[in-house]
DNA sequence: CTCCTATATAGACAAACGTCGATGTCTCAA
DNA sequence: TTGAGACATCGACGTTTGTCTATATAGGAG
């Protein structure tokens, strides 16, 4: 029950770009741990909503109803991106804001590029 | 049963960068298939061991028994990554050799990546 | 304190996934 | 033609995943 969210994303994305260096099975656990949390359409538009918004900061209710899915699958995805280290939340009063890692993304970005330095 | 290798990635990708526009329902399904291929501990080691191979090329036989997996299981990994756009496949005589599609994997790259033009 | 609202958690269930052993297909060599 | 080897496909299995409803928790208004 460890959260991801404690997982160093840059530690295991940074120095093992994909196409250079084969992957440990350990290196590939935890990077595809990494990309299930976003390998999914719900996910992906919370990220893109939240990255959207004023502020880029985004509460429960605003996200569920354009998203078509009931408030506690949206509050599950968010977690699941929080865990993973995408998300972080605050919660102020009866509300939780989320908000963008960017270093997250950029991190899993930068891995996949093949144009790696 | 449309392979998913028909899916022109870059058209999925390009244009439509996360962090920028929220994604419609559409889009984030397209990535989210593109995205649930590598997000997979024995795929990403797959994409590593052909992308550090000679000439970026091998066959199965090679692939497997660092793996640790049983050959059918391996040819159903190769299978996906072909249809998801990120490898292909040339067959010579009875051997089946796999080269990385690096303008997939950079279009991944490219979407995630929170700097991006 | 009491109610209302926002969010999180628990439990259930169907669908999708990863893996395997068994088998089919195709190519080459003898 | 026959046999062997490389790869793909099939069918089965246990596990994981996404979604829901129901319920718990917790903050703010009155």
């Amino acid at each position: 029950m460890i959260p991801a969210a404690t997982l160093p994303i840059m530690d295991v994305v940074c120095c093992a770009p994909l196409v250079r260096h084969p992957l440990t099975a350990a290196a590939a656990t935890d990077l595809a741990r990494t990309l299930k949390a976003i390998a999914d359409p719900a996910r992906l538009r919370l990220l893109s909503m939240i990255a959207a918004t004023e502020g880029a900061a985004a509460c429960v209710c605003d996200l569920t109803e354009p998203l078509g899915l009931t408030q506690p699958t949206v509050s599950h995805h968010l977690k699941v991106l929080v865990d993973a280290g995408l998300l972080s939340r605050d919660k102020r009063g009866v509300w939780a804001y989320f908000t963008l890692v960017p270093a997250a993304l950029q991190s899993l970005s930068d891995v996949l590029s093949p144009t790696q330095v």
